[in-house]
DNA sequence: TGTTCATTTGCAACCCGGTTGCAAATGAGT
DNA sequence: ACTCATTTGCAACCGGGTTGCAAATGAACA
């Protein structure tokens, strides 16, 4: 995706999009699983921990990327790639492998919903599985 | 629960039954809600963090107790209360109030399970549901 | 284009949950 | 009571996350 369609979409969302955004932004919109603060730090070696980390922040505040945590303790971001007013659409599963410790995005497992109690309402839901992925399970044997 | 009946809980499970151990199996045991590493320490100022720390990893070893990432970077345990073979059946969603910061286990609402592709295995879910408890949506209006 | 003011960025320092090394205390087996 | 492995307490450390503040940048306008 290109810068100019980054900015459209940052725009879109109410965000100014000056260059560190839009080079987050950028990262995060084409990678393939979710990213910690770490990992996009070492990905943008031109901008600050703290820079990025505002950066992620406000992204989460406009619901533009997802906080995933995966029991690693460092909070992973990914983009949520249905934009509009349908996001809850995109809520699929996470699957963190516990050998090679990677999170691995399952798209298209949907996360099953449930009824909560009376008097509850829901922001956003987590449905993390923990176990060994494919690639670590195949290389044991 | 007394002593007596959790010292067997730790024996049964392999578990040297110390007094730290008791104490700490017992506030587990005992709690409605998972409990925080800090807030095991302040129920328990007798113990430096450094042993409740070592005691929970312990019992996590030996799934005596389940930890629960709800969000708010720090881990909270929660006593497994179904001994024996069929520990999975416990699996209960959890929720987290985003207002009063407490986290709830839902015990009456199982987590519905998913199938994983193929070649991937499972040892854990975590099923974390965030938003607002019924107490603070009563405490607004 | 230059000026002004709000927003954003970079840096450094800090906070706090978690983790470890090591010596002292405790516990099980003799 | 003696010995050896295990457990505990303390203190120091680590690393992800967070903040304060001054410098840089950007938008609005003369």
């Amino acid at each position: 995706m290109d810068k100019e369609q980054i900015t459209r979409i940052l725009e879109e969302n109410g965000i100014r999009p000056t260059a560190v955004r839009i080079l987050v932004a950028r990262i995060l919109v084409n990678a393939e699983s979710p990213l910690s603060l770490a990992e996009l730090e070492t990905s943008l070696d031109t901008a600050p921990k703290s820079t990025i980390f505002r950066t992620l922040n406000l992204f989460l505040q406009h619901r533009l990327v997802q906080g995933i945590e995966d029991g690693s303790n460092s909070l992973k971001y990914e983009f949520c790639h249905t934009q509009g007013n349908n996001k809850f659409d995109d809520m699929h599963i996470h699957f963190y492998c516990e050998e090679c410790q990677h999170t691995y995005c399952l798209k298209n497992i949907q996360i099953p919903t449930i009824e909560l109690p009376d008097g509850y309402s829901m922001n956003s839901i987590n449905y993390m599985v923990k176990g060994i992925c494919n690639k670590c399970n195949s290389d044991k044997q």
